[in-house]
DNA sequence: CCCTTTAATTGAAGCGCTTCAATTAAAAAT
DNA sequence: ATTTTTAATTGAAGCGCTTCAATTAAAGGG
């Protein structure tokens, strides 16, 4: 493979020269960029990128750590954020380094899999995704000092660019639209205590009720415990609400999975989705539209996000000061038939 | 940040020592290497990726190109893969480099992001998926020698790794279990012909036909265009057979997405999936289980498949013989209950 | 105890680029 | 025509690692 040297040789400059044609055009006189210019042509050179990445000290690549639980290599969810982010990668000349791990991996371990690609300099930047409580990954980012985003919020009193969609705004909305239907019992089913946007997101659901003046019933909570298959976790979910004595008449699930299961238990206690019991599902997974009746959901800008995400990121990688780095957006309820008026 | 200098000087030692004692410790005294082990942990170093890659003139990365039309950004189906390709590369040590292209993009210019990768050495190798016909990104990769394994086969008489889903048995074995139900006039809609995959298909149907002696009637194949709305196009498709004069009773649906419009369609027109017309999906998307009726599908082991390229694709790299670099995997069908009895 | 093998370590030469001070060429000013 | 200014090019020094021939240290053999 023809290397900068080469390209010098055959066009009779120095590979400083070649290098300018290809860095800092504008500092080459016309006819012998031109020429070099035919030369790199002729030989069809390409500049080594690890030889490149390492004379700039960058390597113009973020990368993204995929938890890649049972749970999650189901969900669309993920595909529409990687077409944001790879998108914006494509446009502003990044390179997206995928890798996954397990969200049953040890937290330590997880956090070697950061520490490695940002001590090795593999990576100018990371996103980092589904941050829990008290989040290792972030604390050890910020003191190192590296350059990354976070896809959710964080409760941990440090600062750092973050990009999420506000679930406590969807919930209460959805609280508010049953609310408007005559509910006053809604039950919840939500994903584990451990990740900020479920906190967020029943946050959202209390908050609802209390702007509606409806009294919090801490019954009709349930919280589905981590590590469940999450359709099952789901189809428990909502026949424990179904045997209350006062079961909730609607009821609002935190996730398409979950959502799955609690149809299938819906349907095998007897009643029907929408005409019995009311169904709101947070994230509005293409299905829903399909299912008979067609669910009410919650629908998150995720392309978008990961648009927001990478861009945020190579931004700040590239040293441009952000306006705002601290994105909020706003999921939309989409509602459809899986909600009837109460009685 | 540390370097390999900075150990070398530390520990007394020369960098070759150091290098050594991180790629080869064999070959370092022992309490030579603890020393200087010592010392890495204390420093926290971490070698430099960019140039330990430019030293060794290799990246151990590989690289995936999706195909993000509007499309696929929906098919869970590269969820599934994209956790068997990390899943291996983070076994065997391997980075996975993604970037998207859109399909409208046209020809040249995706081939040109192949062409990048391969001349700047990025990567070690890739994966190529839904080969179309006369494959120019195939041709391209051959031609320049490059490692690179594609999901699907080619019809082009060049030799390169392969693995690949059965489509051919997958729709011949769809078509023998409704003929078993009595049906003779079995409606398909499939996939541009331009994709390989859609071509194997379509001849899995017209071989099972054969096999049960039905005669093949064209009237009975639709085929969806590309760049259209999937879920559109299996609308208008199975109105289009439904419309036909001698209509069918049963019909195979060539993807998830064709599927879940060929499931409109039918319910628009006043049918019943499962009982007054028989449905079969190539593709198990997981709400096929969850819809009412559940879907017979025949499913395809995509993860595995995921883990198969990377593995032979790493292998390759790594120069390991290999003993079968063709590979053919079986889908199967997964019986529910969206078909019945003709009659 | 000296000589031969073998083991351990060193030093320097790459790998292919970028960057920048220094040099040379060309243009502008006097 | 000479000096000053500006533009274009060069050359060499990195960037941080690997590799391997050459050297030195340790071990084994008689």
């Amino acid at each position: 493979m023809a290397t900068i040297f080469d390209v010098a040789r055959m066009s009779k400059v120095s590979i400083g020269t070649v290098s300018n044609v290809l860095n800092n055009p504008e500092k080459v006189k016309t006819e012998t960029r031109q020429r070099v210019l035919e030369v790199i042509k002729a030989l069809n050179f390409h500049p080594n990128l690890s030889a490149r990445n390492l004379s700039r000290l960058r390597t113009d690549t973020i990368a993204l750590i995929f938890p890649f639980s049972k749970r999650n290599r189901m969900e669309p969810y993920y595909t529409y954020l990687l077409a944001g982010i790879t998108e914006i990668c494509f446009q502003m000349n990044f390179k997206l380094l995928l890798s996954s791990c397990t969200t049953n991996i040890n937290e330590k371990e997880e956090l070697s899999i950061y520490a490695e690609y940002v001590e090795s300099q593999a990576v100018d930047g990371l996103i980092v995704t589904t941050p829990k409580s008290c989040d290792e990954r972030i604390k050890f980012l910020v003191e190192t000092k590296q350059n990354f985003v976070v896809l959710g919020r964080s409760n941990i009193s440090l600062d750092f660019p973050w990009v999420d969609i506000d679930g406590s705004y969807g919930m209460s909305e959805a609280v508010r639209y049953l609310s408007t239907l005559g509910h006053k019992r809604i039950g919840y089913i939500g994903t584990p205590n451990i990740f900020m946007f479920s906190r967020h997101r029943l946050e959202g659901y209390e908050r609802g009720l209390n702007n509606c003046n409806i009294e919090f019933d801490p019954e009709l909570v349930v919280e589905v415990s981590i590590n469940e298959d999450e359709v099952e976790a789901g189809e428990k979910g909502i026949l424990q609400l179904l045997r209350l004595n006062l079961p909730p008449k609607a009821v609002i699930v935190s996730g398409n999975q979950l959502a799955l299961g609690v149809i299938k238990g819906i349907n095998k206690f007897g009643y029907a989705v929408g005409k019995d019991i009311s169904l709101i599902c947070f994230d509005d997974a293409e299905w829903n539209v399909h299912f008979n009746p067609p669910i009410t959901s919650i629908r998150q800008p995720i392309y978008e996000t990961g648009k927001m995400l990478s861009k945020i990121l190579i931004q700040q990688i590239k040293g441009v000061k952000i306006k705002d780095s601290h994105i909020l957006l706003k999921p939309e309820l989409i509602i459809r038939e899986s909600c009837k008026k109460y009685g």
